[in-house]
DNA sequence: GGAGTCTGTCATGCA
DNA sequence: TATGCATGACAGACT
């Protein structure tokens, strides 16, 4: 449902159809006139093409772009999932509204349908805001969203070494290739000698956290099964039979 | 802030 | 000689 995740061309029209089925809902509970859904499409193009007349200034365009950022603004106002305000959620940038841009020589109802597809329809559906922090023209969500956990522990940076040094691979892909592809990868002219270091390094290291994972796992089944030894040995007093019950006949 | 835990890294030995 | 695996020790990040 988002902009670094979809192409434009269905974005749109899927978004179109949300809008047409939940307004049908609305409707419904409402006990007003329900539009058929084919109807209702074809009445809000020809809203949409009417609305088009009227063209707006890119002054109404920087107005406009600077309240959807400002903390108390009119679109601020509206609270969404977590208590997150749409200041606090959303920094939109000249790169990610990018949508936003394309209306300067466009129009008003472009404007009123951007941010009805992607800021309303997130919070009435109650979808939270996409985090991409790789992402050129994604929406940046920051305070208060749910992220995922950080593992415990060392965090390998090996990642961020293979990009920093514009290794052909990734740190994973290094460790887990078969020894003949290293060697194709070593044999590459274009690669620094301190690069095929690195890869070496990398894929060493790659190799060796595996081993450190399996070693402690083994570690951890034989602390187990000692301790399950220790404890069948531990039998209770009352549990022992005397001579006396085991031979009673002696 | 300190203790406990998890995980990555290094050094070393062996195959 | 190069490489992978196993393991102990250590260190950093997290609970």
């Amino acid at each position: 449902l988002y902009p670094s995740e979809f192409h434009f061309s269905y974005f749109f029209f899927d978004l179109e159809l949300i809008d047409v089925l939940w307004r049908n809902d609305i409707a419904a509970e409402k006990g007003a006139r329900q539009l058929q859904p084919a109807d209702q499409y074809e009445l809000d193009l020809q809203l949409l093409t009417e609305k088009s007349i009227h063209a707006v200034s890119s002054e109404d365009l920087a107005e406009l772009l600077e309240d959807v950022s400002k903390e108390g603004g009119q679109l601020d106002r509206l609270t969404c999932v977590n208590n997150v305000s749409l200041s606090e959620g959303i920094v939109f940038t000249a790169q990610n509204s990018w949508m936003l841009i394309h209306t300067i020589d466009g129009h008003i109802w472009w404007y009123s349908f951007f941010v009805w597809c992607t800021l309303l329809i997130p919070l009435v559906l109650n979808i939270p805001f996409a985090s991409r922090s790789n992402g050129d023209n994604a929406i940046t969500a920051t305070a208060g969203l749910p992220s995922v956990p950080r593992r415990r522990g060392r965090q390998s940076k090996d990642e961020q070494l293979a990009a920093a040094n514009r290794l052909p691979l990734s740190a994973r892909e290094i460790s887990e290739m078969t020894l003949g592809e290293l060697h194709k990868v070593l044999k590459n002219e274009s690669l620094t000698e301190h690069q095929k270091q690195l890869i070496r390094k990398i894929r060493r290291r790659g190799k060796n956290k595996v081993a450190a994972r399996t070693c402690r796992e083994r570690r951890g089944e034989r602390q187990r099964s000692t301790n399950a030894v220790e404890t069948s040995w531990n039998v209770p007093v009352s549990a022992v039979l005397s001579l006396d019950q085991l031979v009673p006949t002696l």
